[in-house]
DNA sequence: TTTAGAATATATCGTATCGATATAATCGGT
DNA sequence: ACCGATTATATCGATACGATATATTCTAAA
């Protein structure tokens, strides 16, 4: 999904500064989709040249103006053509996985903190996604942390029960050949 | 995980020309890792010209020339230490999940429809997925073919349980108003 | 049999995107 | 008093994607 629909879909929920759409994509949303502020102004710039959203600006008493974006009736329009044509097949990058497939050129020591940094990092994001699921949110938005939630807790018991498997086979190189 | 370095990581397992690598990360590695010719390419030329890799230019019979690339001692410290200083966190991007934030702007049918397709989509990955394990991979591939495996099978079956969540609630607005 | 399309092979180009950085004011803590 | 975090917008370089161009050969259907 292109920042251009991302931005429209956001904003279909409600009025938002460029600042905030950002915020809101650190949140449990980040999981399954994102963009930088590298993204975001200029696709909220463009939108507004197109007359998708409605721009005001806000000058704040103790703050850096602010500019309120919201969704024209074009707008909304647009995104539902946006969201209507969008197959675009999901795309998971990990490095981790990929050092995994490399597991054989790297000392076993390594190997483990990684494994165990990994699953610190699994467990701290099910109990934000799971404090998500308590403190209401929308029915869409638990559907997807949802989803996270398992995908998440399932390469957690994976990596697990499973870590034997790869750290017994860096185990073979012991030492990295020195250099030269 | 930049292209140079991936492609440093996949020459670690033998020579291969630009287009065997491509060939090679449209497997069941896809899931975890990828890259496009557009990456690949300019990749192998600078990593020719910086000694890390060497090009051995083969005319083929009844071929284009293939231009084979293999890994110099220089290119296999290059890659060890790429690994070490890769933290680099996962990022998952997924259309389908957008799609599910913004459910209540789509039909319910169209939704239904979606998440049909994913199923499809998730138990052809899970087929292959079985394949590669029986038919004899590396224990490194095994082990990562057996993560994605975990995580897409945990996403198929919360797919399967909790879709009529997001189905009745697309439920609520039944046509999308019309247009102008 | 012809002919369309898939496969083998390399390469480039426009557009999109990320990550870092710049700027600027104010708020919070030590 | 001062440092760093927060709120806020914006740009820039490096990188990456996806489509396309080129050329040949193999395969399968019309």
């Amino acid at each position: 999904m292109d920042s251009r629909t991302l931005c429209l879909g956001l904003l279909a929920q409600g009025a938002a500064s460029g600042y905030e759409l950002k915020k809101l994509l650190e949140g449990p949303l980040r999981h399954f989709v994102d963009a930088s502020f590298g993204s975001i102004y200029p696709a909220l710039a463009r939108l507004a040249a197109e007359g998708l959203v409605a721009c005001t600006e806000q000058a704040q008493d103790r703050r850096p103006d602010k500019k309120v974006y919201q969704l024209t009736p074009q707008g909304r329009l647009a995104l539902l053509d946006a969201l209507i044509n969008l197959p675009g097949r999901d795309r998971f990058r990990s490095d981790f996985a990929a050092l995994m497939l490399f597991a054989d050129l790297l000392p076993v020591r390594h190997l483990s903190e990684l494994i165990d940094e990994k699953l610190a990092e699994q467990e701290a994001a099910l109990a934000e996604l799971a404090a998500l699921r308590e403190g209401g949110a929308s029915l869409p938005q638990e559907f997807v942390a949802g989803l996270a939630a398992a995908m998440i807790g399932a390469a957690r018991d994976y990596l697990d029960e499973n870590r034997h498997m790869i750290e017994s086979h860096a185990l073979q190189n012991v030492v990295t050949p020195s250099a030269t």
